[in-house]
DNA sequence: TTGTACGCGTTATCAG
DNA sequence: CTGATAACGCGTACAA
């Protein structure tokens, strides 16, 4: 099938072009074109010798000469810390379903936890050119932070592209960027109710990492949802830690350790993860999930229904958000003049999926 | 600091070019081209004047005509079933790790389980001239895909590109592809002489779909173990799944009720996900793991020990795969004239993690 | 219906 | 050091 041109030994093979399959097939470049594009009708008996031409010589178009010409495969960048994440998996796949659903060609770039990757990444997109670059996951909340982010929003704006802010702090509202956001705070606020319904007073909680944004949110529903209940807030019972699964096992491993926590009976954990190394850890120590202790996790990745028991925890929709982002960003793009009909803003609710990792606190104390 | 150019109201708005930032800042095009690679030495006052200009318009150079113009930057593709997939997200991962340590872009495209999707992906990223394509992940091993699979692999390769096969059925000898795959069937074979030399007899086997090449591998390092203990094969052993969740959850039920089974005293499991699915119901049925009955997984997805109890697994290196497929193909490239000195089959060790999930069997048989 | 010729944005070459 | 100009591969008016 595959016919042998012209390469001398040791030569770069070099791919076929329009001008060859046109030579080939005794005709011009233009018909070629029309064969592959549909664009023009072409007689019979010279498709045939151009479609066999181009079966002959293996030839593929060049995607970066027709796009420059004019006639491009929209794309639609997704720009993520790390694939192996749960959650950012499943935003991954929602940007993908919903792209995939209209035409448009998805590609997955990881940072690795890495700002200036992160930087790089999403420039790379901007030139290449995507039609939405969406941002997945928290970040750090600085000023630097913000400024650059406000350049490239403006960047990819003046290029007819947009970028989504997907699960992050927003820009200030005069930057050209599309939010959608979850309820951070209410998610918390439900689950540290939910235990403190069920007669937990002394909840430890391990909100996540300091000036996370997600983390911060998380913690002040915790304080909210206390306040509510007249309990009093007490910062010792607040511990800061990565979104890993080792920081919950060293959280569980300081938990019984120190008298300080002796009389704590339940933990509202910003993460999942966090929360299966906790309870991987107490479990080992002996300590039964949720006779002795309750715990209450954040995201809901498919593993919180895995794990034993299973984790009662915040249901966070990524899924929904990743759909919801590229919807967004292509709608606004598809209204042209009235642009302002498409959202800019969009925060999804979140739920608390009970499960079995809450129980009553036992009179132990 | 970005500057707006002319961009008539309802017109869309475009990128600037280097020729803009040329007539702005008063120099040719190539000067600008020149400040922007930095290929030749451009004197001090000019560059300043060029990346002012750049900075006002917010210029930002086109991928697509700079890889026309033949200075580009070389992409890897990676090419997926399912993001969300463990194992899948393992291989991505080392993909980009190894792209990434060597200066490329990686890009990753899910197929969602569709073969159309997967050959229109491949096709794609053809077109987008990525310097390899990676593909991921079991398929059916039926002819329709191997002729299909053996087109785009010389098509890749006579565009100076490479097809890399990574833990999937391996082409004829003549097909310009890389390998990389796990073996799969010892790794079976060692699960299984696991639980032999525990004292098991009667092994259930869940090894995975028919003729998914995955599934037969572990199938057959099932019946080798077996024989290798002069323990008779048992075909009513053998229950055909989808290495999915539920289909654990559904082969779970049929091994409670079906009297066939009464006397099974553990399951080797063709997949970790499965293996969840079938534990989780056997737990909730009052059946506990591993007194009353033992399990083996595969795969050693990050949830294997995150289960309880612990999931005693084949472990599989998926990322190492990954990055080995990134090795092999790149390599292979600089390596030039000599290709033949890169490998171009790998075969990557498998072994058993040992956890908590096999005990001897109960003496209730 | 078919072919010719130009433009897309960039880099490389070559002459100054 | 700098500038003009020819590729790069393709789509597409425009002319035939």
């Amino acid at each position: 099938m595959v016919a042998k041109r012209e390469t001398g030994p040791g030569s770069e093979p070099t791919q076929a072009t329009i001008r060859e399959v046109a030579a080939r097939a005794g005709v011009s470049m233009a018909t070629v074109s029309r064969v592959m594009t549909g664009s023009q009708p072409v007689s019979p008996d010279r498709r045939e010798r151009v479609l066999r031409a181009i079966d002959d010589l293996d030839y593929v178009v060049n995607t970066h000469a027709r796009s420059l010409s004019g006639a491009a495969i929209e794309t639609v960048a997704i720009v993520l810390e790390d694939i192996t994440g749960p959650s950012f998996a499943a935003m991954a796949h929602g940007v993908e379903q919903e792209a995939a659903a209209r035409g448009r060609l998805s590609l997955v770039c990881a940072t690795h936890g890495d700002p200036e990757q992160e930087l790089r990444m999403v420039d790379l997109m901007r030139r290449q050119h995507a039609k939405a670059v969406i941002l997945v996951g928290g970040a750090d909340d600085l000023d630097e932070y913000r400024s650059r982010m406000a350049r490239f929003a403006r960047s990819l704006d003046a290029a007819g592209s947009r970028l989504v802010l997907c699960g992050r702090p927003p820009l200030e509202a005069d930057v050209p960027a599309t939010v959608v956001d979850y309820d951070n705070e209410n998610g918390a606020f439900a689950a540290v109710s939910h235990l403190l319904a069920a007669g937990h007073r002394r909840i430890l909680t391990l909100p996540g990492a300091e000036n996370f944004t997600t983390g911060e949110g998380r913690l002040s529903g915790y304080r909210r949802a206390l306040e509510a209940q007249g309990v009093a807030y007490d910062p010792k019972l607040v511990i800061r830690t990565a979104y890993t699964r080792g920081a919950g096992e060293q959280a569980a491993r300081e938990l019984l350790a120190s008298t300080a926590y002796a009389d704590v009976t339940a933990v509202f954990v910003g993460s999942d993860q966090v929360a299966f190394g906790l309870m991987d850890v107490l479990r080992d120590a002996g300590r039964q999930i949720p006779r002795d202790i309750s715990i209450v996790g954040y995201d809901d990745v498919p593993q919180a229904k895995a794990v034993f028991p299973k984790l009662t925890t915040v249901h966070v929709p990524y899924e929904q958000m990743g759909r919801t982002a590229v919807r967004l960003a292509l709608e606004r793009q598809e209204h042209g003049a009235n642009k302002h009909s498409v959202e800019e803003h969009m925060i999804l609710g979140t739920h608390l999926e009970v499960r079995d990792s809450v129980a009553a606190p036992s009179r132990r104390h």
